[in-house]
DNA sequence: AAGTAACG
DNA sequence: TTGG
């Protein structure tokens, strides 16, 4: 385990039968929810494509940043997988299921810029994230932003957790080694991030 | 400020 | 390595 600035980095996690059965079932969320190009409260479209599983979704308005317990489409958002569900239960509770886990995929020139996960009601339960696919350039920072950054290469079958003190540290992905694994046909990483939202 | 620019 |  990798540990920055209270960030914890599991690498290796999931092997490559788990990470081939979890792809398999983000595909059936993507068939019931398909993914979708958000577009910042400022007019500016994100690189990555959006979907998401559980009782809630993050979305993008023009008002801000929220949860919505509906896809754009107006069906509400599959169940969270069993596969991804199990990591859940392994790295934070058995007690209490995530409300969210957003899936984002990220093609070749897809990146993420620097900002925390604040708008659930609840910090006090960690964000848990799985990497599948491509490799992809992390950059963790610190609570405020400004803060030094550290970068570390997220592969296929790694386990994020950022709880605690670290529940609110600036995160983000520089850059996607597009073709750096065999897991997706298409290339390209998808994030999954697994949120208690209130 | 979940955009952008930068691997170190 | 934050600065813009």
């Amino acid at each position: 385990m990798i540990e920055i600035n209270g960030v914890e980095v599991h690498k290796g996690w999931l092997d490559r039968a788990a990470q081939e059965a979890m792809a398999g079932d983000l595909r059936r969320v993507a068939l019931a929810a398909p993914f979708f190009q958000p577009v910042t409260p400022w007019g500016k479209p994100m690189s990555v494509r959006m979907t998401a599983a559980g009782k809630y979704g993050w979305m993008t308005g023009k008002g801000g940043y929220h949860y919505a317990a509906r896809h754009p489409s107006g069906v509400a958002w599959p169940p969270i997988p069993e596969s991804v569900l199990a990591v859940w239960r392994r790295f934070v509770s058995a007690e209490r299921m995530p409300d969210c886990c957003l899936v984002n995929y990220y093609g070749e020139k897809a990146r993420m810029g620097l900002h925390r996960d604040a708008d659930e009601a609840d910090f006090s339960w960690p964000v848990l994230s799985i990497s599948l696919g491509d490799p992809g350039l992390f950059r963790i920072g610190g609570t405020e932003r400004g803060d030094p950054t550290r970068s570390v290469l997220l592969e296929s079958g790694d386990v994020v957790l950022m709880g605690g003190p670290a529940r609110l540290v600036h995160h983000g992905v520089d850059r996607i080694r597009f073709g750096g694994s065999t897991l997706l046909p298409k290339g390209g990483r998808i994030n999954l991030t697994c949120r208690v939202v209130d």
